[in-house]
RNA sequence: GUGGUUGUAGCUCAGUUGGUUAGAGCAUCGGAUUGUGGUUCCGAGGGUCGUGGGUUCAAACCCCAUCAUCCACCCCA
């Protein structure tokens, strides 16, 4: 029979010992953090009922969807019009009900409606899961990585979305690493397009925007034209695309362009309640009111939120806003919820790419038994029991290899002690350990082991 | 979905204008050293040259197709 060749689905990881230490330290800050504000974790499965993602992340998120085909025959029922026709959209509908996460809000908030009698509002939680996304992988781009979510769901208030910055704040700060993070609102984006009347085409007018430092602003005008928006529009837009200064003057100039628009002043009042805690409590990354941040996510409907590394380029690590109703979906309407997630694939790579990982050990096996036979085992054995019984982490080598075999073992997994135990040590009572960082050994009495190890 | 890059040993890569049996380093295993690792020395195993066609007396090398890969765009964490 040919063997094949082992590999691993497109865009998908295997992590080493080496990674897991370095990724289990990013977890483990941003999850500490999280606790601190007192966020509470749960867990949803990986796979939800396709209905239940379907239409929450726009047309191009549909499509990066990871679809589950039913179980059993499932051609059974699929329906024979669209299996001729091969229209393969209409047909995954008849073959496939699960899907596997996209991120984490949505089925968030289907935990929320579906559990909301066990829940008491403001519901604060957090939920560290993997996502899937049918997407081309290339640079900090994976089909499979792990979110890290903070929501608060069923509080109005700005000052939620003020802690999820002072979360972000303090997450980056331990991790030792310097962050823009940008900030809009969904509600100053609709105000734009509602004095313009072209409330269809935000997000071409955002992605046109976006591109103001690379391209110029006549390009960027003829890309509006281009996607269709008249002339009278594209001259009423300009001054809010050539739109600089400070983040207050940003907002004084908003407010006399949005006046006729209450959605969009009301944009602004949510942004300068935040940037007034903000002046309260500062935090030490760069805050910046960007217009041209839009996201995807259809479900938002307020803030936005966005945080790049300042010394690597790698997209955004961090990504998150307010929604209004995503609860509303699933029979739930008026709770409003405000969430970010940090995209902790890409914050390794940022740290990885900075070389700040802190330097730690390996949490490993602090001492190896050499094994010199099936008594000299047996001997050890409780010997070894009683190391662990102290907390210390002990292996014993299962076979009685060449020493020279078991000592490279050792040396290999950096375990910083050895304790050979033969026929004179049996005899003696006492162990000979060595210390393989400095080569030294000394005999130990057997008895005396723990507390010589413990040091 | 669009454009480009690269596919040779487990990994990183050499491989001349097409020319005999495709190489190196690292890694692995064994020996030098039967109770002592890291250094050194010696040796061994490991290749459908991504896959399938074509051109040629002859293809890792040229041509076509295909798959995979990485990168950019789109979008996103």
């Amino acid at each position: 029979m040919a063997t094949q060749k082992p590999s691993i689905p497109k865009g998908t990881r295997d992590f080493s010992p080496e990674e897991m230490v370095k990724r289990n330290y990013i977890f483990d800050t941003i999850k500490s953090v999280f606790k601190r504000y007192g966020y509470q974790p749960i867990e949803t499965p990986a796979m939800e009922n396709l209905s239940t993602l379907m239409g929450k992340y726009g047309e191009e998120g549909d499509k990066l969807l990871f679809k589950v085909l039913n179980s059993g025959d499932f051609l059974e029922k699929a329906d024979d019009a669209h299996l001729k026709g091969k229209d393969s959209l209409k047909l995954t509908n008849t073959i496939s009900e699960k899907g596997l996460r996209y991120d984490l809000t949505v089925p968030f908030a289907r935990y929320v409606v579906q559990h909301r009698n066990e829940i008491s509002f403001p519901f604060k939680r957090y939920q560290v899961q993997p996502v899937w996304r049918a997407d081309k992988p290339q640079k900090g781009r994976y089909r499979e990585f792990y979110q890290c979510d903070v929501d608060v769901i069923g509080s109005d208030s700005i000052f939620n979305e003020f802690e999820l910055l002072q979360i972000v704040d303090d997450v980056f700060n331990k991790l030792n690493t310097n962050v823009l993070i940008k900030l809009n609102n969904r509600k100053i984006l609709s105000g734009i397009a509602e004095i313009i009347g072209q409330a269809e085409k935000i997000v071409d007018i955002t992605v046109a925007i976006d591109k103001l430092d690379k391209i110029g602003i006549e390009k960027v005008n003829a890309e509006l034209l281009e996607k269709g928006l008249p002339k009278e529009a594209v001259q009423k837009i300009q001054p809010i695309i050539l739109l600089a200064g400070t983040n207050s003057e940003k907002l004084e100039k908003l407010k006399k362009l949005l006046q006729n628009s209450e959605t969009g002043l009301k944009g602004i009042n949510e942004l300068e309640q935040l940037f007034g805690y903000l002046s309260v409590a500062k935090i030490h990354s760069e805050v910046e009111l960007d217009l041209s941040l839009a996201r995807g996510l259809n479900y938002y409907t307020g803030a936005i939120i966005e945080v790049k590394s300042k010394d690597a380029s790698i997209g955004s690590i961090c990504g998150g806003g307010r929604y209004d109703d995503l609860t509303g979906i699933f029979g739930m309407p008026g709770v409003s919820g405000v969430g970010i997630s940090f995209g902790a694939d890409r914050i390794y790579d940022v740290l990885d790419q900075l070389n700040i990982f802190p330097k730690q050990e390996l949490d490993t096996t602090k001492v190896l038994f050499i094994n010199l036979g099936s008594d000299e085992q047996q001997f050890c054995l409780p010997i070894v029991s009683i190391l662990r019984k102290f907390g210390i982490n002990t292996e014993i080598y299962p076979e009685s290899d060449k020493m020279k075999k078991q000592m490279a073992y050792a040396d290999k997994r950096s375990i910083p002690f050895v304790v050979i135990i033969g026929t004179n040590e049996m005899n003696s009572g006492k162990a000979m350990v060595k210390n393989m960082k400095s080569g030294d050994q000394n005999e130990v009495i057997i008895n005396e082991l723990s507390s010589f190890l413990s040091q």
